[in-house]
RNA sequence: GGGGGCGUAGCUCAAUUGGUUAGAGCGCUGCCCUGUCACGGCAGAGGUUACGGGUUCGAGCCCCGCCGCUCCCGCCA
């Protein structure tokens, strides 16, 4: 079937085999119709439309035709959507990738080879259709769709290619929106042939070409890097490819092109953009796939609100582009301590309000000794009321404590406030004081459930973020929490720690990447008191998602190998050998610079109401990484693996 | 690597405590139907209950294994 270029060319025209079919030979044909000037298409008894040259050309698209198109003579291409043979008349509905629209066929003045070629098509067909635009009959309009006024009533049907019946259903929204997805990826040309689907690809293309068109503007460069790279250890797991031409040797394909467009900084590029495609064998979820694009941007000799300015422009520019929206200007700002202290997250959702409280004073030297215990260790003592969920079933409660022992706590303490009284297995441990605390800051009523985590800052902190986003969410399903479709609550946050301690392997990694430049009043701090540091990082967060996040860098070659060599502890010759060529060219004249690169598949997914970037990504993968329609990865012959100097130790695959 | 959910007709789903010949809607096939747009009517075909074992007089249902899809944790500098 998959014939290729060759095979299309001998075969221009599908349509029923013909006896004379010698004669209708395409070239013959088109050069005859060129030479004479004979119109294309001819009608005849037997074909309805009859050959003279190519195939019939369409007009019109299917979502085009209105009233005052009426008494023209158009055609329409495109696929059999669906038909209802009320067995004098036909009615087909045509769709091309705009819209549909409704074709009649009428046996009183349609020859009877027409009509019958009409009766027998199935959903899918691929047709072309001539015919004559009329005003539907009174009362027969259809307000549903755009072209519901008119309709073409046939004169020729082509039919350019018949379909088998169909895995799962193509015209039915509801019901193709409920198909398995194993079902929709293994058959994804039927399922992108939906108009869901159609239109989230169209919406893609649409901020692809607004973000290329922003960024032109804002005079950047579009530069494309390499995607065999090397490998990098450091950070995600990488894909490798083998090379023939160097035996033993491999590519690694980027985790991102982080390297390069500093190095096209320090090429006097300026400013650089990319839709970049990033490649990570990490194990994937909902809105991660293994491979992902990126517009990935860099700039020279600016410092973090410059790039704050034009991410919110280029922001603004694409949710005006994709939904007519207005966002409004500059984004929130918030720490990263403040985020954490309020929200328990590096990325907040801040469409709900819900925050965390600090109760550590209260609890110093409380009798509850979970708490004042905690406190003289260091740590802190948090709360969160979730307002109405005293109701919280047992295993709601036990679920959030499963979540507090992922994070080392011990339990989770609470307090529901039902039928007038504290009910909770700590509320004979607190004061008259400590209780009044909690009542006023809480602001606590009739149904509030309260929670509790006394630890670590850090710790305390995670451990309530994702209790409340768990909690949100049941609020959600019950309707006692509302937030509408269309809010996007942006915020950038800032002043992340340039490093984090790594209690396993005992040492300092980078929070980002270790090309991150230190705010410049922290370097002292590098080698005395790494935690203090602060980098220069951000992230951009819309609704509890990780938009993006970038950082002004390292410029000074003497700054960069300190980060590597005595912060990082990476031993020299693995500094030279994995980041020589960075470090070389830098001695030459780097300009300060920063960039930041924003996820697009999450950005689009946003932007289309879909939880799944699946769903904006024309051919994904499922989450072990594999293709269900070309069922990749697959198996190489013997042959190739002898020329890669490749043995394989993998049990053999089925 | 760990945990949860799912897998029954082409699709979406039922199937009582483990009990007769595994059902329905849509789709499909045939016939009928001249204004439908979820067209309608009549009839019909269609099943290795993902796969492999086990328990049982008897398994779609219980147990073990395995495959696939999915969500989450770890992981994603």
């Amino acid at each position: 079937m998959f014939a290729g270029d060759q095979g299309e060319r001998k075969q221009p025209r599908a349509r029923p085999a013909r006896e004379d079919d010698a004669f209708h030979d395409g070239k013959l044909i088109r050069q005859r119709a060129k030479r004479n000037r004979e119109p294309l298409f001819v009608l005849d008894s037997q074909w309805g439309l009859h050959e003279t040259g190519p195939p019939m050309k369409r007009t019109h698209h299917c979502n085009e035709l209105r009233p005052a198109h009426a008494g023209q003579l158009v055609t329409l291409t495109g696929w059999v959507h669906s038909r209802r043979d009320l067995g004098g008349v036909i009615f087909i509905d045509i769709r091309d990738r705009e819209g549909r629209t409704q074709t009649v066929y009428d046996p009183s003045d349609l020859p009877a080879e027409v009509f019958d070629r009409a009766a027998a098509l199935r959903s899918e067909c691929v047709v072309a259709v001539t015919g004559l635009v009329r005003l539907r009959p009174a009362g027969t309009t259809n307000p549903k769709i755009a072209t519901g006024e008119i309709e073409v009533v046939a004169q020729a049907l082509e039919v350019l290619n018949t379909a088998d019946v169909l895995p799962f259903p193509v015209d039915d929204p509801d019901a193709a929106g409920k198909v398995n997805e194993e079902l929709r990826l293994k058959y994804r040309y039927l399922d992108l042939r939906r108009p869901e689907m159609t239109h989230n690809l169209r919406l893609r293309s649409k901020v692809a070409t607004a973000t290329r068109v922003f960024l032109d503007e804002q005079g950047f460069l579009e530069v494309e890097t390499p995607t065999l790279f090397k490998s990098t250890p450091e950070g995600a797991r990488e894909f490798v490819v083998p090379c023939r031409t160097n035996p033993g040797l491999f590519y690694a394909l980027p985790q991102s092109p982080q390297q390069f467009k500093q190095i096209l900084m320090v090429a006097g590029v300026e400013k650089y953009f990319q839709l970049a495609r990033c490649y990570r064998d990490e194990d994937l979820r909902a809105d991660r796939q293994p491979e992902f694009t990126q517009i990935d941007l860099e700039m020279s000799f600016i410092e973090r609100e410059d790039i704050y300015t034009l991410i919110e422009g280029l922001l603004q520019r694409i949710w005006k582009t994709a939904l007519n929206v207005d966002i409004p200007t500059p984004f929130k700002r918030l720490s990263f301590q403040e985020a954490m202290d309020r929200y328990g997250m590096d990325k907040p959702d801040t469409r709900f309000a819900m925050e965390l409280a600090d109760f550590t004073e209260v609890f110093r030297a409380s009798a509850f000794k979970v708490f004042s215990g905690a406190v003289a260790n260091g740590g802190v003592v948090k709360a969160i009321n979730v307002k109405g969920f005293a109701d919280a079933t047992q295993g709601q409660i036990e679920a959030m404590t499963e979540t507090a022992r992922s994070f080392g706590a011990k339990g989770l303490a609470f307090i529901k406030i039902e039928d007038g009284e504290w009910k909770s297995p700590i509320v004979k441990f607190l004061t008259e004081a400590e209780k009044a605390a909690l009542q006023t800051q809480l602001n606590l009523e009739e149904g509030d459930l309260v929670l509790f985590a006394a630890d670590q800052w850090l710790v305390a902190c995670e451990i309530l973020g994702r209790i409340r986003l768990y909690a949100a969410d049941i609020l959600k399903q019950r309707g006692q929490l509302k937030i509408p479709a269309d809010r996007f609550d942006f915020l950038w946050v800032v002043e992340f720690p340039l490093l984090s301690f790594d209690k396993e392997n005992n040492r300092w990694y980078s929070s980002h990447h270790p090309f991150t430049a230190p705010v410049a009043e922290d370097i002292p701090l590098l080698k005395t008191d790494p935690k203090k540091v602060r980098g220069q990082h951000y992230d951009i967060v819309v609704n509890g998602v990780e938009l993006g996040g970038g950082s002004i860098r390292i410029h000074q070659p003497d700054v960069q190998k300190t980060v590597f060599e005595e912060v990082l502890q990476i031993p020299p010759d693995l500094v030279k050998a994995r980041f020589g060529y960075m470090l070389e060219a830098f001695r030459y004249g780097a300009p300060p610079h920063g960039g930041i690169a924003l996820g697009f598949d999450r950005l689009i997914a946003i932007l289309c109401g879909t939880p799944s970037i699946r769903d904006v990504i024309a051919f994904p993968k499922t989450a072990k990484g594999t293709c269900l329609m070309t069922e990749s990865p697959g198996s190489v012959e013997p042959k190739q693996l002898r020329e890669l100097y490749l043995e394989l130790k993998a049990p053999k695959p089925q």
